[in-house]
Parts: structure tokens; C-alpha cells; sequence
DNA sequence: TCCCTTGCCGAAACCGGTTTCGGAGCAAAT
DNA sequence: ATTTGCTCCGAAACCGGTTTCGGCAAGGGA
């Protein structure tokens, strides 16, 4: 007599199909159906298929929670996003967002966020959800140059992947954008376009990606046989007001660039009041180009012209190497890098002024 | 013989301290733990006060994926974004995740976040979150006039709190801006500057807020002894394209207006490109005023005159109302709303021209 | 003094899964 | 014929909690 004592019916508010309910409709033990389903090799083959077959048949699907206390894997991506900083990753948290749910719900598994302010708070709030098993594994954006979080995660030996690449990579996966990349093609079209001097306005030195875009910058001037000048190169500029004085800072110089590369887009919408405070015309007296395709740069006159990130396809990277390296990948298989996409906004062209030139409507200016 | 038999030692990796372990230090049961814990009426003071000491001494947190098998309930608050609509809560997303999550692990409490393309994959989202135990609760941004996901939710009883309200508040919870205020606000700042002939452009009729904002715009316009042109009202601008069109219309009226109220930010945005075709200058011969505080609006020239949202304080709010409506707060209890802050950018002022002299001007424009 | 509450806690079942252990059944080897 | 070994599954313990049930001891009323 099968099926004899049916547990209690499925009537009862938000009951779900449990695998108590799986196996005595298939006349096995909740054991052998969780064996069977989890690939253990003690299964037949014949009994595999139809426990499967009968699993999706009454849409069983486990209870994530129900296996994590004995596993300790709850099929959850953990994102713990720093909310102190201006981070021009911000307008596109939600193509991230959507990138990486989509990607982790492909595999059923789902996305933790927790937010800190500052470092110290940032390093709690791991290994709190560590600790509480809240996430199996880290998504950890815009890694620094010696990232702290790395060497928490390492210790306590949990999973993570980077957004940026990082120092020590030992151990770590990541995906990451070609910003050297990048920055070396905006030297190139520069150069193009005629330009020879050519300054840097880089972002904060502890973010790893301002070594590589710098390293870019330089390696696109050695291309090209352009010399780099140390006056032209500065860096710290994440805001529109660090960009501004960074901006007023070369145009004060004896010989002042006739183009800025910005490594951060935020900076570089700060070179348009100061170059407009003299006279100077950014896309003609003035080129500028940068990088990260914030959607304020397309309202600036004229628009920026910058390399755009797909943040949506980032988002989507990481959660499935994420997912690969909770499942037991090793750390130097799961490591991509993707390029970013030239938006030409006008910002740049072939210089209508000389270094000369400009220094000297600068000191124009100043007089009157 | 107390603590005779000691637990396997927490030397084992990422071991945690369980309330196995906390029983057997106190010389208690687990049960009598867990009620001491929740507090069940038949533990005496004496011990209660004991147990949680202990519990704090030895650092103890249960585990909310252990609880949940049994309570159903796993500590964690579900969102789910919508992220095929240009949004213009988009750009604080962050803000908003922070206040939502800060808020939420006060009382350690976690954020769990999906996202879905399409309103027919949101319902399948949600009730498969439900299904699976991921939330015990959720918040709805942006909420419909008439909102599926609000009836979904309801049929399934599963607590939720919408950002924004709805046509039906029958078992609803909200936190809410008050759009209408603000829109009145901009009609009496437009008829203080000394316009008469204003306009209206809204958003999404679908959307919850479009109909309180225009109800807002009357009542201002009323408030002020103005009389409402059906041809100055007009609706389904969310996008940039969509608020250019709509003014490009308004403009080419017999009567146009010499002001124009928009319902959102990035409609607004819309209104310069045709402003300039015809030699208008926003904030001079057209007054714009709109509502959301996008970061685009600080970079059109002149910024844009607009209501803010605080979108942190939203998202402290609309966690804290959703987990006391988990606890077992009536919705009815759960409803707040905040103002917005006006940010005087530049785009309104006193009418330089009429609406003749504009009209004029267009035709004039047309002509070369 | 006896009985009946009442307060308070232990014991054990339970939630929905996973994992270990052991043994039944069968075929091949001795 | 017995032993050996292998395949495959059931039984039961286990994970870290919660909840039900029952019983002991103290207190109160008759």
C-alpha cells in the first residue's frame, strides 16, 4: 500500500513541497532522495533519474536556510558597499545590481547587501555576516591597492572576488576593467589629434586602478614618443572640486598642457568652469578626455568624451565567478578582464592653441 | 557533576558559539535557553536576567537561518528593483541602500535584493522570494496607482511596506514624500515670481505619485485664484525625449506658458534643448520647476530649481516601518510621510516675457 | 492535612534538510 | 559451498535552533 499515511496536506497556508513530501511519493527515504539529488555516487543511476524527474514534476525546490545549518552554504553572494565615498561606480549600482542577480538567480542563488561607512566599519560588517553565515562568499568593489578586506577574507578563508585587481593577487579572483587600457588608447588619440603635451590628472593612489590607469598613461606616451612631465601629473582628484583645482593648477603652469586625461569622470567635469574662466573652450582650446561614463557627463557643454564601463555585464562577471569559487574553483582560473568602450562626447580634438598660446590667454585673464 | 561532558571544543574552524554551548555553561537546557531568549512567560525573572547576561558575555547570536526553519521567519527584508525603467530614484540607489540597511541591522535585521525586468517578472520574483523563505518581508519602490505586486502580497499575506502610496491603502503600509505639497509649493513660488499662464507636466499615469502631484499642481493653482488649462496639462514624461516633446508642444500653443511645473527631473532636463531653439533662456523667459534632485539637474545651465528626496532617510524609514509590520504592527499604524526640500537652482524666476511676447518669439524662430 | 493551582524548568519532538553507518542483496572469486 | 566485494538503499544521527508537553516543587485555600 503506497502513499498510506500522507503527511499533513499541502492546504495549510504557504506550506511548501518539502523532500519528506518527494520521498514518500516516490516510496524512498528523505535520505536517499538527498543523496540522490546532490550527486552522491552511492545512487543508481535509474533511482537519480527519477527522483529528478519527480522533484521538478512537484516543483520541489530545496530550502536554502534548511541546508545551510549543516552545511553552512546558504546560496547567497554577499555585497558590502562603502556609502562615505564618491564613488563614480554609484550611478550605475543598479545595472551592478541587476547584473549580479541575474547572474547569481540563474543558479538560484540569491544577493546579501549590507552598507558601512568607513574602512574600520567596513571590515566589522564582513566578518559579522561571516560570522552570522549571512553570504558564502564577497563581491568586494573597488579594491584598493592593499585592500584590507582582502587580507580579512584570506585569513578567515572565505570566498571573494574583486572588482579591480589588487597588489598581492595571491589567492584572489577578479574581474576587472582594462583602465591602463584605456587611458593609453586616450593618449593615442590625442596624439592623433596632434597633441604633445598631454598632463594627468589621476584619481587616489590607495584604489588600485589609479597605478594601472597611470601605468597606462605612461605607456601610451612611450608609445607615441611623447616625454612625460612630471608637473603634468598629479593625482587625488575624485571630486568635481579636487578636478577644478588640479585643472587651475596646469593652466597656472609656464608651459600648460593642451590636454588633460582625467582617470575618474567626477575630476574631469571639474576642468570646465576653470578652463571657461579663461577663455578656453574645452573640445577646441582645451581637450579633455576621462573615464567612467557618468551620466553627468553627458550634460556638461560639450559632453564628455570617456571610456564607458559596462557595469551591468561587471555585475554579472562577478557573480559567476563568485559562485565558481564558493563551489571550490581555485582563485587563479577565475580571474577576467573586460575593455571599456570609447564614448566620443566632443570634449576633445585637434588643439586650436599652442602650450604658448594658452599660457598666454591665461595671463590675458588674469589681468583683467 | 556540572559541565561534565564539554561540547566538541571551539578550537574547530569558524566555529560559532551555539546555544548548545550556552545552555550547558549556564547548567540549562536548550529550551529553556531559547524561552529565556524569546521571552516565553514561564521563565522566571531570575534566570531570564541570567541567561542574557551569559549570552552577551559569550557573545552569543542565533542563527537566523536556524531559527527559520522552524519559525519561518529568517530575519531578512526583501527588495526587489524594477530595473528596466528609466527610475529616477536610479541615482540614490545607494543613498537608498544605505538607509535601508543601516536602519535594518540595528536590529540585525539583513537586506536580501533582486531585481526583475518587466512587471510580470516581478510577481514571479516575489513569489518565488516568498516561497523560498529569502524575505519575511518586502518594500516596494515605487508604488502603482493600481499595483500588482500590493495584491500579490496581499493574497499571499506576506508584510510589505510600499515607498509612495496607493489608489487602495487597504492593508498598506507607507512611507511617502509629499509630492503634492511640493507641486503646490511650486505653483505659489511661480505666482509669487508673478506668472499666471503655468503648466504642468507629468509623469507615468500608472504611477501613484502623477496623480497626487497633479492633484497637488490644482490645488496650488486654485490656492492662488488660477484657472487650469486643459492644454497646459499634460502627462507621460519620465525621460528626457519625453520632456522635450512635451515642451516643444507646450511652446507651440496659441497661449504658451511662461512657466512650467514638471513632475520629475528628468522630464525637466527636456525643457532646455527646445528652450534654446527658440532663443528662450530657462530661468528667464521660461521658468522651470521640478521635482526629484537628480545630480544631472546641478550641471544643466542654469541647475535645475527642483524638490530633493531625501532618499536615505526614506530607506531608514521604510525598513523600520517594515519590520514593525513583520512584527505584527497593523499597516494602518505604519504610515508616514516626510516633506521635500526645495533646491533653488536658477531655472525659475520672474517672467521676462509674456505669453504673447513668447509666442511671438516662436513663430519668429520658426520662420529663419 | 490534603488537594489544587501555579511557577518554572527538563525532556523530547520538531523544522527541513544532510551525512554517516551499516546491512541486504547479488555476482564473482576461492 | 563459502567467502569476498560491490552496489544501492534504509535507518538514524545531526545541524542549531523552537515549541509542546509533562512533571516537580512551592504556595494557597479548605
Amino acid at each position: 500500500m503506497p502513499h498510506s499515511m500522507s503527511l499533513h496536506a499541502r492546504t495549510a497556508r504557504r506550506s511548501r513541497v518539502t523532500i519528506a513530501h518527494l520521498a514518500e511519493a516516490l516510496g524512498l527515504t528523505k535520505g536517499t532522495v538527498s543523496r540522490a539529488l546532490n550527486g552522491y555516487p552511492d545512487i543508481s543511476d535509474g533511482t537519480r533519474q527519477r527522483v529528478r524527474r519527480q522533484a521538478d514534476l512537484m516543483g520541489y525546490r530545496p530550502l536554502a536556510q534548511a541546508q545551510a545549518i549543516r552545511t553552512g552554504r546558504t546560496r547567497a553572494l554577499g555585497l558590502v558597499l562603502q556609502t562615505d565615498v564618491a564613488d563614480s561606480q554609484r550611478p550605475f549600482l543598479s545595472d551592478f545590481l541587476a547584473g549580479v542577480t541575474t547572474a547569481a538567480s540563474r543558479e538560484s542563488w540569491t544577493l546579501t547587501v549590507a552598507t558601512s561607512s568607513g574602512g574600520e566599519a567596513m571590515l566589522t560588517t564582513l566578518s559579522r555576516l561571516v560570522d552570522e553565515h549571512k553570504a558564502d562568499g564577497f563581491i568586494l568593489p573597488r579594491s584598493y591597492h592593499d585592500d584590507p578586506r582582502v587580507r580579512l577574507l584570506r585569513r578567515l578563508d572565505v570566498p571573494f572576488v574583486l572588482f579591480g585587481r589588487t597588489s598581492d593577487p595571491e589567492g584572489c579572483a577578479w574581474f576587472d576593467i582594462l583602465g591602463e587600457e584605456a587611458m593609453g588608447d586616450a593618449v593615442n588619440r590625442l596624439a592623433d589629434h596632434g597633441h604633445d603635451r598631454i598632463a594627468f590628472v589621476n584619481g587616489g593612489l590607495e584604489y588600485m586602478y589609479s597605478h594601472l590607469r597611470a601605468e597606462g598613461f605612461r605607456a601610451g606616451m612611450a608609445e607615441r614618443g611623447l616625454a612625460v612631465d612630471p608637473d603634468l601629473m598629479l593625482d587625488g582628484a575624485t571630486t568635481t572640486e579636487a578636478g577644478a583645482a588640479a585643472t587651475r593648477r596646469l593652466l597656472a603652469l609656464h608651459a600648460p598642457p593642451t590636454a588633460i586625461v582625467f582617470a575618474v569622470d567626477m575630476a574631469a567635469l571639474g576642468a570646465y568652469g576653470p578652463a571657461a574662466d579663461h577663455g578656453l573652450a574645452v573640445g577646441r582650446d582645451l581637450s579633455v578626455i576621462s573615464y567612467d561614463g557618468i551620466p553627468e557627463g553627458a550634460w556638461a557643454v560639450p559632453p564628455l568624451t570617456t571610456f564607458r564601463v559596462d557595469s551591468r555585464k561587471a555585475g554579472e562577471r562577478l557573480a559567476d565567478l563568485l559562485i565558481r569559487r564558493i563551489r571550490g574553483a581555485s582563485p587563479e582560473d577565475l580571474r577576467e578582464t573586460a575593455h571599456a568602450r570609447l564614448h566620443d562626447g566632443g570634449s576633445d580634438g585637434a588643439p586650436t592653441l599652442t602650450s604658448a598660446e594658452i599660457a598666454a590667454r591665461i595671463t590675458d585673464t588674469k589681468k583683467t
